[in-house]
Formats: C-alpha cells, structure tokens, sequence
RNA sequence: GGCGGGGUAGCAAAGUGGUUAUGCAGCGGCCUGCAAAGCCGUGUACGCCGGUUCGAUUCCGGCCCUCGCCUCCA
C-alpha cells in the first residue's frame, strides 16, 4: 500500500488514484533560459523515482512536465546573446534533454510548452473575469483578485493577512490588493505577443501550469509537484485558478522534493552558486550523479560537494564491482514474494524511500558476493533498475566515466598489463609493482583475479 | 516578524518507545608474491534542558542552531 507525503494535508496519505491504475501526474520544468544545474537535476531526478516506482506499482502514469518559453528571462538573455528568444529556447530545450539522458531520466509521457497553449490561457482567464476573480487594470495588464477566492493560502499555510505583514516588494498600484497577481501581461515594444480581449501581451506565469495541467489532465488529477520553493506563490496561485475557475478540487496530492544546497545555502540562478549539470558531468559519472541523488529521500535536504559526489561514486562502485563479479541472469522478472523484494516495496511505498530501498540493494550485494548466485545478482539488477541504476555493462561503467584531456587510453592500460604479466611470470616483482603503481598514479587500479588482471578507473 | 522543514556515529543517510539500518572512510583478520577487489570481525550515534515511562534518539514541553518560503526561483 502506497503512502505518499501530501504538502496540503501536512501528512502521509495513502494513495488512491481518481482512476483505479492510472496516475495523472504534472511537475512543473523548467523555464528554458539558461542549462539546467545540479538542483534542478535533484528536483527533476526525485520526480522521476517517483514515475518509475508509480510505474512499477503497475500504475500506468501520465506524467506531464511542462516548458516555460516564454517569459522574461528569456526575452533578456536572448537580446543579450543576439538571438531570437526562440532560437535560445531551443537550444537550451536541446542542451536540457541532452543532460537529462546522462542521468538517466526518463521523458514524460507529455513535455508541453506554455506557447503552445497561450488560447486557452486566455479561455481560463476569461472565465475567471466572468467569475469575478480577476480584473483586467488600466495599464493592459489582468490579475487575478486574491480576496475573491476563500481559500487562498490553504497550501502554504499562510493567511492573507501574514502576507501582507511580510510585504518587501513595492506594490503595483494597479493592483487592488498587494497580492494580487499577474494573469496576462502587456507587452512592451518589440516583445513578443499574442493578441487577447485585453490587448496584446503575454501569459503570466502561474496560468500556464493551471492551462496545461488541464489540458492534459483535466481539472482534476492527481498528483502535482515541484519544488519546495513553488509552494508559494505559484502553487497556491495554481490553486486559486484553476480552482476558482472550476469550483472543484484541483489536485489530490501536492509533492515538493527538499533543496539541493552547496555550502549551506539553496542552489539557485539568482544566489550564483551554480553547477551546470554538464560542467559537472566532465569530471563525474552522470549516474553517479543520480545515485548521490537516490540515496537520499526526495524530501530531505541534500548537500552538494565534490566530496560527496566522490563518496557517491564509490558507493556505486562496490555495487557495480558485484555485477562484474557475478553477471546478472538476463530479463528476470522481479519475484515480489522474496524478502529482498518485499523489503524494497514496502521502502518505496513508504513515501519513495529510497535510502532505505538502496540499502536493500547493498544487502543483495554482500550476499550476491558471498555466494555468486546469477539469479539473486538478477533480481538485484532488477530491482536496481526501477531507481535508474547498474542497468550498464559492469566494465564500461568501471572502465569508463568522462576520459579527461590526456589520460591513458584502454589499449595503452591493456599493453601495460600484458608488460605486467610478464613480469610477474619471471617473479621480477620490483617491475610488477612499478607498473601497477605508475598505472595507479593515473587513476587506474589493478585487480589480479582467477581470471587474469582486471582494471577500472578509480 | 509570520509560516514550514532540518539537527543521528569521521563523512553521508534511513529508521525505531526496549532487538544489527545501510554505504564510504578507519582498525583487526582471511585471501593475495605484495596489493586491489571480496569475505569475516570491529563503532555503547541520535543538538541542549526538563517531563511522561520499568525504559526515549524515538512521545510531550521549552531552548539553541540551521535551511527554505513570505519577490523571480526547482
């Protein structure tokens, strides 16, 4: 039975789809500006464990992950780069899909885009007009009237009033309530637009996921999901449209992953402490990226660092050594009745924990090691593959990983085996250890076994 | 100031009212020409102070520290 962590209700839940064996699941992306950084693969990699193990409950998942391209970051890094804002979006959707696959993410089922949908934002905003919950303002601008939808601030748990207390920005005095917020916005010259009953402009932010949702999904699913930090406004600002349009509820389970921090503090564009997830991905593995990111629970904090990376990919060395050692039975179905797998679903139905589902992983691994068994190492890597990991080749991964400018290539590591070997056949040992220390300052480890001299990358 | 998360052994990270989490690192042993890998063994950790209890890291209260949101943000 599968407990989810439902912000709204502020507890564990457990989970009933509206529809007996289908989720109808949206995470808000990312707006298409800039490359995705490593917090934005933690939050994406936590949505993605919770796809696959939705999927392996035999849920069949739609699972809707929308693009922002159209806002104003984009308009100004695009003028700045002397592109158009569409030739940046694509790029950088390209650039995203890209650094996605190298940590094995899997696509949604749906990837729509917010200027595919600008008709029926204007739809909605209309009809929220016609509802009295949204105003159309002098300056071509349309807000949305917070004071007119009753619950507002039921997801965040904040009250109009404490808002308002905490106000540090200055107000627009279009606006009848500070907290009123932009549906439709006037453009400014020479910005791109669309034509609407208000003039020409383009969608507010939080419209578009209320649009594609349902356009997708329908005006009720779910689960919804995203970032700690959308909570509010944009997620409660969702709520206030989509249910102040329909007067229904709008989503059953919200789900926000914790942040990815470096030295003490969020990950994010503004703050600049930034890692492009393909910097990062020229010196470290990108699963071993992903298992940083498994190995912790998608709701806790998780800390960033070289270090950690690094005691990261060690982790994930021991489990690949044990698949090197004794290779998997091929496309076994996972027996749900063995301990292990029993262990590893109650993990996972209890709230997608996977620290402790990992755990199960190296247990299979010491007694996979202890007595060489090519079913158990089955069902292992069958396990394994519902959180995105050890479905590679043992040797590519341990012999692989990013091959930096200048470093020793396979067939030189080969042919200084063999040198090896020919030492250690006339017992010259002296030349033996020489060659596998010189190999070791370049990052290669030998390994001597039943089967003759190994090696992999530390 | 308001609201919401965290503080677990050297590091990382789950979890539980009393029984081994798990991984990396370390230490001892086995194996090995020596290593590496692997195996066996090895750590009286739960922010602080009270309370409840036969017993609390786990429940309750207070305090301290820390992160996030209250502005665009994953």
């Amino acid at each position: 039975m599968l407990t989810v962590y439902n912000t709204l209700a502020r507890e564990k839940q457990v989970f009933t789809p509206i529809e007996p064996g289908r989720v109808r699941m949206y995470v808000c992306g990312m707006t298409v500006y800039d490359l995705c950084h490593i917090g934005h693969a933690r939050m994406l990699g936590a949505f993605d464990l919770i796809y696959r193990w939705l999927h392996a409950s035999g849920y069949e998942v739609n699972y809707v992950r929308n693009i922002t391209d159209i806002d104003d970051k984009i308009i100004k890094r695009a003028a700045e780069s002397g592109i158009t804002p569409e030739q940046l979006v694509e790029r950088t959707i390209a650039d995203m899909h890209a650094d996605l696959g190298q940590l094995y993410l899997l696509p949604p089922t749906h990837e729509p885009r917010a200027t595919q949908h600008v008709g029926g934002m204007i739809a909605m905003i209309e009809k929220l007009i016609a509802k009295g919950r949204a105003y159309p303002a002098a300056n071509g601008d349309v807000y949305y009237a917070v004071r007119e939808f009753p619950g507002y601030g039921k997801l965040s748990g904040k009250s109009l009033d404490d808002l308002q207390a905490g106000q540090r920005v200055d107000v627009d005095p279009h606006k009848k309530d500070p907290l009123d917020f932009v549906l439709w916005k006037a453009a400014k010259p020479g910005e791109p637009h669309w034509h609407s009953p208000w003039g020409d402009g383009r969608p507010g932010w939080h419209i578009e996921c209320s649009v594609m949702s349902e356009h997708h999904l329908g005006s009720h699913f779910d689960i919804h999901g995203g970032g700690e930090d959308l909570q509010f406004p944009h997620h409660e600002n969702e709520i206030a449209q989509s249910e102040g349009c329909h007067d229904h509820t709008y989503v059953n389970y919200w789900m926000h992953n914790g942040f990815l921090q470096f030295a003490g503090e969020k990950m994010s564009k503004s703050l600049g402490n930034f890692f492009a997830i393909r910097d990062v991905l020229k010196h470290f593995d990108g699963e071993a990226v992903r298992f940083l990111i498994v190995r912790a629970h998608y709701r806790s904090p998780l800390n960033y660092s070289e270090d950690l990376l690094r005691d990261a990919k060690a982790s994930l060395d021991r489990l690949y050594t044990v698949l090197k050692k004794t290779p998997a039975s091929e496309r076994v179905a996972i027996d749900w009745t063995s301990d292990y797998a029993k262990r590893f679903k109650t993990a996972m139905d209890d709230d997608f924990n996977t620290p402790d589902a990992v755990a199960v992983l190296f247990e299979m691994a010491s007694e996979i090691n202890r007595n060489g068994s090519k079913e158990l190492a089955g069902q292992f890597k069958a396990l394994a593959n519902i959180l995105g990991l050890l479905q590679r080749d043992p040797s590519d991964y341990l012999q692989g990983g990013p091959v930096a400018e200048g470093e020793i290539t396979p067939e030189q590591i080969e042919a200084q085996i063999v040198a090896r070997l020919e030492a250690r056949k006339a017992k010259n040992f002296a030349e033996s250890d020489r060659i596998r220390d010189a190999l070791l300052k370049q990052g290669v480890v030998l390994e001597d076994g039943p089967q003759g001299t190994t090696w992999r990358r530390q």
